[in-house]
DNA sequence: GTATCCATTCGATATCTATCGAATTATTCT
DNA sequence: AGAATAATTCGATAGATATCGAATGGATAC
């Protein structure tokens, strides 16, 4: 992977809200931001205590670093995790620490 | 691991040339830095294209989030990274992608 | 002790970012 | 069509950050 976009994924993580916004999606599954009974930024924004525009910037960021996929359905927004991502990161650290030898 | 250190980690590696300067500590291990063939930072400055009192900044910054560890050595700085947090690190994100069933 | 070398601190600056409220778009419900 | 709901865009702002050059602080070497 190259640089500036492992830098950018990490940009993506590194805001506090935004973590959290981000972990919440990973828990949240196959997630939802969603009708039926999942979050909706609107839902997101007062558990977070920041402004709907806000969590709309967030998300953006994270989809642009690809560390999450979003989907309109109808008045509402999908976002899911994406893993494989993930995967690459976690071998990339992983990388780091191996070499104990 | 809480939200905040976490992403204090992230945002530590968030800047480009900070992520390079860690990965070359990385790289070369029980790094260095240091008198005998080692990189010091004036070398980093080169190598990266930026001067030496912002080099000086970055580690700061990686040191204060525990990513890397440092010792004065003479004149020297010796820097090597925090394999524990990295683990940690990976253990976190790994969580994140398991729940795949 | 003076010069040299490595690193840090200081002060300044230009850029980026998180966040907000208001306005807007798009979708659904009645 | 009109009201209601979800999300986005816009414009503004306060605060953070990366980076620089110059000055300073320590350690070593001569």
């Amino acid at each position: 992977m190259e640089i500036k976009q492992m830098a950018k994924i990490f940009k993506a993580l590194s805001n506090e809200n935004r973590l959290e916004l981000f972990l919440k999606i990973a828990e949240s599954h196959e997630t939802s931001i969603e009708a039926s009974g999942g979050l909706c930024v609107a839902d997101i924004a007062s558990c977070l205590n920041i402004g709907a525009p806000t969590i709309s910037h967030h998300i953006k960021e994270l989809a642009n670093a690809e560390l999450v996929v979003t989907e309109k359905k109808g008045k509402f927004l999908l976002c899911k995790v994406n893993k494989d991502l993930i995967s690459k990161i976690t071998e990339m650290l992983a990388m780091e620490k191996k070499e104990t030898i």
